[in-house]
DNA sequence: CCCGGGTTGTTGAATGTTCAATCCTTAGGG
DNA sequence: CCCTAAGGATTGAACATTCAACAACCCGGG
């Protein structure tokens, strides 16, 4: 024993692990360089519309918005702050608890995300799913789910509830 | 026909792309969350400190680096600019090329490496290997790989080759 | 030789994110 | 009732990344 028990990763999880760091990086800088590119907003701010467009009323306390987008509270309050100039979003307060602020997806916003989300959804596919057969894709949610889990944890995060905006419904 | 050829995702895949995107973002941030942390980095520092460690000479071309980090050339001067008033890396003329700078890890950005390397390890482990069997890792890999090759192509980027930094020989 | 296009790298401004500090509100005992 | 602790959200400064513009250099053909 060495005394601090730490392991090195074993040839083949160095392997997978420097395809993780590379094509995480790749595929995020991808989404992103798109939907900057179509729609004016990067990925992170999409995900936020997304979750606010599946959700009853459309808004969200900011608190559970964070939860939902895997943000800190911080970052949810300066993007929603941008996404507040953009006419996208609307802040309003909360009657039942006044500490609480309300974001809610204004029209404007919804239409923004339904222009955006064809393009978007179409990089994924053809970055991701295009390429995986079926069973790939199964065995990569249970991965996910179980890496999630632990994380999610740690953070004491909501699991994922919301969904992804579709793309029925523009107006 | 509706003009676009837009599929939206099937619910096995809408399932899988959500927890994709909240696992990544989650593990993205603990590693640089207990990189910056203990060590003062973030993690894609890390990333440039470990790929110049695998290399003859310590050194590598602005470019190559930048190929071998899937970092922009832009992103990559201003990183080893901040590396380098650390003093864990220093630039240096090329003579074969004047236009091109070499990138050289001094011996404090070793030392730094070496002793931030086994709590990232750690890290790793923690959150994604020790949860996965050894088949789900090679799945994984396969995942990765397909997924990878389809996104460098877009860059023209190198595919992988350096290694993350080992434990052994921190002096 | 010289010029034009491609390669390599840096810079500054605009944008996004993190971190710590702060403010206001609610809840829970004494 | 009061006082403290915890919850919710925002702010500003420091830091990181992107984007577009630029500078310097190589190489090829005319």
């Amino acid at each position: 024993m060495d005394g601090t028990n730490d392991r090195w990763l074993t040839p083949d999880e160095l392997d997978a692990w420097l395809h993780y760091v590379a094509t995480s990086t790749l595929l995020e800088a991808a989404l992103d360089r798109q939907l900057q590119r179509d729609s004016g907003m990067p990925h992170a701010y999409y995900q936020i519309l997304a979750m606010l467009s599946e959700v009853p009323n459309r808004t969200l306390r900011m608190s559970d918005l964070a939860a939902v987008t895997q943000s800190s509270q911080s970052r949810l309050s300066h993007a929603v702050s941008r996404l507040e100039r953009n006419g996208w979003v609307q802040r309003m307060p909360c009657a039942d608890d006044r500490r609480s602020t309300l974001a809610h997806l204004t029209e404007a916003g919804f239409e923004a995300l339904a222009a955006a989300a064809p393009g978007h959804v179409r990089t994924v596919r053809e970055h991701l799913f295009d390429r995986l057969s079926c069973e790939q894709v199964r065995q990569l949610r249970a991965i996910l789910q179980t890496v999630m889990s632990g994380l999610s944890a740690e953070g004491s995060r909501v699991p994922i509830s919301g969904v992804a905006a579709r793309q029925d419904a523009p107006a």
